[in-house]
DNA sequence: CCACCTATTTTGATTAGTCAAAATAAGTGT
DNA sequence: ACACTTATTTTGACTAATCAAAATAGGTGG
């Protein structure tokens, strides 16, 4: 079975690659995980050996399709266990990913179809992210963000695309959930400002980098 | 942060004495933990210097409070996921005790508190073992076994210790799960045979050593 | 008391995963 | 073409956890 560190490696280059054949840098795969260059280098070496991903040196590494089953039920574990965090347990959204992060490793894939059974087969996690079905079908719809959607359009958020705690407390204090309609009002690009304004007519103001996390949709 | 290896190994040493002081022999851990004795010597030694237990050489080991606090915890995961597991999502009891092995070391307190809560703070867990309070306060109360109890009385399971696949779909098959009622009929302790007759009239014949596997109380 | 048996400890290796720091390969610009 | 910058790889070392096999300490029986 695959390790804690190797289901981390390979659930990693899945998010960098961000659905497309791309080839995931070693600079952004060490960043990701925290790790020196140098560690995931070696690693990287280990899992092609494995046949788990194609490593093309000083170019980059791209998952093949057995390492890419591996992650993407690794990634259903971790957005599944996110859900049932939220749902079933009521616990805070800014906090769920830590803990998916460790219980993603500890989940087996019986717990998994129940969760998935219980929760109704959910096909976004509480921070919209699709959920992998069973067979490895992700959705990869790609939205407009805040940072590049037309300007006075009623808008509905439905994804945010951020871990961190400080993130997620701040845009669930300011409103900004999955679900939540508003509209940009303008954006100054050279000031990097955005200016939202809600349905309850409630205005926020954003820098450029914080809009671009916040996917949304035409609201119809 | 304690890693699974120490937690596994301080809630075997918790498990195996049994609630009192005495102290656990390194061929009873290694054989627990199912690694050779060497290994165990080796890791023992660690954790004496962590200050996690005890370590008279040659004569065996004993928590200390800080280990015995930590081992506590543990318990109280496993026992309670198991819980979850049975109650909330309908797995079998005979095979929620794999899936609490891994579970126990990758669930946070926060996360504990709040399936304690879902379940209404049970006392024991699906096979009837207690499970620890918050404060780490855990019913030890001595049961008879089926192997030593008195014969003819009426009596009811309270307890399965035994956590082996094959033994619990065995025990639910022949109806020898917490809250049945039955009575000893004869034991010969010549044949090693224990008899036993179920409340719809049903007759059970055990071996010794299994029947000293279930706990009962007389019925009342 | 001494030889023997058995549990425990010691010793020497191995594997997975990691870091620090030195070496190297690939552009980039002049 | 050459010097520079930067990402990547290599090298050497370390920690946690483990096993195999040799050494040892305690009883136990005669
Ligand atoms: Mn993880
Ligand atoms: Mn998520
Ligand atoms: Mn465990
Ligand atoms: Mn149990």
């Amino acid at each position: 079975m695959a390790t804690v560190a190797v289901e981390n490696y390979l659930k990693h280059v899945l998010l960098l690659s961000e659905g497309g054949e791309e080839l995931v840098s070693m600079g952004d795969l060490a960043g990701a995980l925290a790790v020196v260059p140098g560690t995931a280098t070696a690693m990287v070496k280990a899992l092609a050996d494995e046949g788990l991903l194609e490593h093309q040196p000083r170019l980059g590494v791209r998952l093949t399709t057995r390492g890419r089953r591996i992650a993407l039920n690794v990634l259903r574990k971790h957005r599944l266990v996110e859900t049932f965090l939220v749902e079933t347990l009521k616990m805070d959204w800014s906090k769920v990913h830590a803990e998916a992060e460790q219980l993603e490793h500890a989940v087996s894939d019986e717990v998994l179809d129940r969760l998935d059974a219980l929760l109704g087969h959910p096909r976004q996690d509480p921070h919209g992210d699709p959920i992998p079905n069973r067979a490895g079908k992700i959705d990869s719809q790609v939205y407009a963000t805040l940072a590049t959607c037309a300007t006075g359009r009623r808008l509905r958020i439905v994804r945010v695309t951020e871990q961190s705690e400080e993130f997620l407390r701040f845009a669930e204090d300011s409103g900004l959930r999955p679900g939540a309609e508003l509209s940009v009002g303008e954006r100054n690009l050279v000031s990097g400002l955005v200016t939202l304004t809600r349905t309850d007519g409630g205005k926020i103001a954003l820098g450029v980098a914080a809009a671009g996390k916040i996917l949304v949709e035409p609201r119809g």
